[in-house]
DNA sequence: AAACGTAACCTACATATGGAGGAAAACCTA
DNA sequence: TAGGTTTTCCTCCATATGTAGGTTACGTTT
């Protein structure tokens, strides 16, 4: 049992980064509710019981594992402001980009058998990302403490909602065609009525 | 073990009653992922392999306990044609105020210790509503077996991200706040450039 | 009311979970 | 490189999961 839970250690980072790897391929391999921690853990080359030295499940385990990769999906989110919609459109095509990259992985994890932790992940941090680029464009530079935004929490659902579709039918479409089919919902939601 | 599943028969419809009713019990009280088989079962009154019999693990449980719920809530979900968003209005404040009656639960379910099963449940009838609607106000008739329908996914998504959003913040709008905030973004929506 | 069908229950079992204590190995610092 | 520190691993353990087979009790049907 560890205490202070040092991230400078290199044992750490080689650990969790095993375990997140070999996350991923097996969610890719097998459904998200059918993975042991047994598995992951032999997968990671890490004991059962080092597992849990470093998350509680594996719901917490695919929270971090994708942490990087959705935070870097969350800089595409379209913000309401003039300023944030300006290069959206190429934001959005990053966006749908990367999804279709790691398409296995996001589709096992925000469809029916995946995690909730994972989606309200996405939303919070969309949403956020959202409020903030609404916060910038309305030249409001008081760091409000996360106050309750409708339109920021409409998008960041949106977008969870335009991307798991997308990904449970297969990607039918290329993430060029999304981006200009959803590009000009965004838009119209930040028009004047 | 079973392999008819006669709906017919008093004793399933009384079980499986016991069952939702206890899950959603037990969810307003403690955490879902604290949830375990034999906790619902003894308070539903039921023996664990009885639960089984009906249902293959707690989510499961948890989509068919708000099954009805949910398409009562579905009603509510503005489609994209002038026909659908007539009476939108009225529908948003319904569906706010169903929310907001079993708060406690859908907060637990839609939060990040939620069930991803019932999220993807929820935001599925809606794009398919959505996308019934706006076929609807299309005047199309053809029954096409549920295509890739962007906007729909789009305000589907929106709709549960409003929810989750308002209900992780612990509901600091009145559903008739809700429903004014939100109406405005789903018109936007089917707005012609 | 009797007979049939099936749901509910019980027992049992193999596996998975989550955690505790302690020994060994790897790391960081001096 | 020697020191102490922290991680990893091992072994237990109590509980939970998911499945199977057989028995009892209930409901439906005739």
């Amino acid at each position: 049992m560890t205490t202070s839970r040092a991230l400078g250690d290199r044992r750490v980072r080689r650990t969790q980064k095993a375990l997140q790897r070999a996350l991923i391929e097996l969610v890719e391999e097998r459904d998200l509710s059918r993975l042991s921690v047994a598995d992951v853990a032999e997968r990671a080359g890490v004991s059962r019981s080092t597992f849990y030295d470093h998350y509680r499940d594996v719901h917490e385990l695919a929270e971090a594992a994708c942490t990087v990769m959705i935070d870097e999906l969350i800089g595409s989110v379209p913000g309401p402001g003039t300023d944030a919609t300006r290069d959206a459109p190429g934001k959005l095509l990053a966006f749908f980009t990367t999804l279709a990259e790691h398409a296995g992985l996001y589709r096992a994890l925000l469809g029916p058998s995946g995690s909730a932790r994972v989606i309200d992940h996405i939303r919070r941090r969309a949403t956020a990302a959202g409020h903030a680029g609404a916060r910038q464009a309305a030249g409001e530079s008081a760091p409000d403490g996360d106050p309750h935004d409708v339109p920021a929490a409409f998008a960041a659902g949106a977008l969870v909602g335009v991307a798991a579709d997308w990904l449970e039918r297969g990607c039918p479409r290329t993430p060029a065609e999304m981006a200009d089919l959803t590009w000009p919902l965004f838009v119209a939601l930040y028009r004047p009525l």
